[in-house]
DNA sequence: GAGCAGGTTTCGGTGCACCGAAATAGTCGA
DNA sequence: TCGACTATTTCGGTGCACCGAAACCTGCTC
C-alpha cells in the first residue's frame, strides 16, 4: 500500500476533493475532465488506476467519490497548496490573485520538511489568503458553516469567509473594492452589498458566486 | 527555437555543465550515464534530442559539449539550484548538508518570479553555502582561480573557496571540524591541514578531493 | 417500449523517459 | 595489422499520461 502518488494523480484527487468541499453533490467524470482540462477518456483511465489503489470508488457510468485514503491524499495536496499560497503572499510579495499558478506547481514538489518549515514560519495559519481553511497534517479541515453570497437572502448580514481563487480577475476586482476575508457586509439585494463604511458595491453574477459568507 | 526544456533535459544539461565547471576535460556519455544514474542507451537518446535542439554538440562516439545556448540553459538551472540551497540554509533552518535533495527537485519547478523574490530577499548572494558561485541571470559565472586541496603542494596556504556538495557526510564532517568556505588553512602535508587557530586536521582522500582553495 | 441524446468507456495510437540485449565503432596492445 | 576490449549506439519494449474516434450504456422522451 501507500503507492507513491504522481503529480497527475494528485491533481485528480485534489480536484475531486475541491468539488465536494463547498457543495455536497459528487463530481462526474465529465465534470472532472472539464476542470482538469483533459479528455474524458483520460479521466476514465486515471480513475481506474486510483480506484485500483483504493483512493476512490466508482461504479461504472456513475459519479466519483473519494475513499478515506483518497481524501487523506487530497487534503495533503490542498494543505500544501494553501500553505504555499499563504507563504507567497505573506513573505514573497505576491498579491492574492497571483499565487495560484505557482502553488499549483510547487504543491507537487515541496518536501514535508520544507512545508513544515514554512508552516512554522507563518505561525501555523488556519486559512490561506482567500479564506480557505488549511487542512492539518491529519487531513482534518476546520470549516465554518458558510453560504454563497449569490444565494444569500436580501438583508443577510455576514462576514466574508472565503473567496474562490478560481478567477484571478475577480480577486483583483474585489481587492480594488476592498472586499476580502473578514470584510463585514450586508446583502442589500441579490447582486448588491453594503460595506461597513456604508458604501454599496454592485457585483457580477460570477463574483457573487465566488464569495462565501458566514451563515 | 526556445524549446521548453523538460526536467529530465535540464538534469542532463546541468550535469554536463557541472562536470566542466571545475575540470576542463569534456564529459563522455558513459560518465554522464553514471552521474545521472541512467543507462547509457538513455543518454544516447537524450543527447540526440538535445543536439537536435542545438543545446549541445556531439560527434558520434565522441565526448559531449554544450553549445552557448545549452550552457545558458544549464547555468539557469544551476542558478536556481544554488539560490534555493542558499535560501534553505539562510531562511528555512536547513544545514548545508541537507539542502541538495530539496534543491534538486525545486530547481525544476520554481518560477522566475519566485526565484528573483528569493534572490532579492537574500540580498543577491554571490555564492551558495558550499562556496559555489551563483551564475547571474545571463549565465555569467564569477569563478575565482582555485586548486583542489588534494593537489595543492605541501606548504600551500589558502582560503577555502568551495566544498563539493556531492557527499553530505563529508559536509557534516567538515562542519564538525569547523571548515567551510572562508576558512584559512595551510596544507602541512598531502592529507593534513593546519587551521588559523593552530590546530591540525587529518583529511580523508575523498575530503581532500572535495575542497577547493584559493590558488 | 423504442428511440434518442447524453455521458462514459474502450480501443488504438502518441510522446516522453527509461530499460536491456545485441550490434557496432574506436582504440590500444601484441 | 589484427584482434580484443570497451564505449557507444541501435533496437525492441516498458510505464505513464495523454488523445480522438468509435462503441457503448443510461435515462428520458414520445
Amino acid at each position: 500500500m501507500m503507492t507513491p502518488t504522481t503529480p497527475a494523480a494528485e491533481d485528480y484527487l485534489k480536484t475531486i476533493y475541491a468539488h465536494t468541499e463547498w457543495q455536497p453533490d459528487p463530481i462526474t467524470p465529465s465534470g472532472l475532465a472539464t476542470r482538469l482540462g483533459v479528455a474524458p477518456s483520460s479521466v476514465t483511465e486515471m480513475v481506474k488506476k486510483l480506484a485500483a489503489n483504493g483512493l476512490l470508488t466508482h461504479v461504472p457510468y456513475g459519479p466519483l467519490s473519494l475513499t478515506d485514503a483518497g481524501r487523506l491524499r487530497a487534503t495533503a495536496v490542498v494543505r500544501r497548496h494553501r500553505l504555499i499560497e499563504t507563504w507567497l503572499v505573506r513573505e514573497m510579495g505576491y498579491d492574492w490573485d497571483e499565487v495560484h499558478e505557482e502553488a499549483e506547481i510547487l504543491e507537487h514538489s515541496i518536501s514535508d520538511r520544507l512545508l513544515e518549515a514554512i508552516n512554522s514560519r507563518l505561525g501555523f495559519p488556519p486559512t490561506d489568503p482567500h479564506g480557505d481553511p488549511i487542512p492539518d497534517a491529519n487531513g482534518a479541515v476546520d470549516r465554518a458553516p458558510a453560504i454563497l453570497l449569490a444565494t444569500a437572502p436580501s438583508g443577510h448580514a455576514g462576514t466574508v469567509l472565503r473567496i474562490s481563487d478560481r478567477d484571478p480577475g475577480i480577486l483583483r476586482d474585489l481587492a480594488a473594492d476592498e472586499i476580502g476575508p473578514g470584510t463585514r457586509l450586508v446583502v442589500v439585494e441579490p447582486l448588491t452589498v453594503r460595506l461597513a463604511n456604508g458604501r454599496s458595491r454592485r457585483l457580477t453574477v460570477a463574483t457573487a458566486d465566488s464569495i462565501w459568507l458566514t451563515a
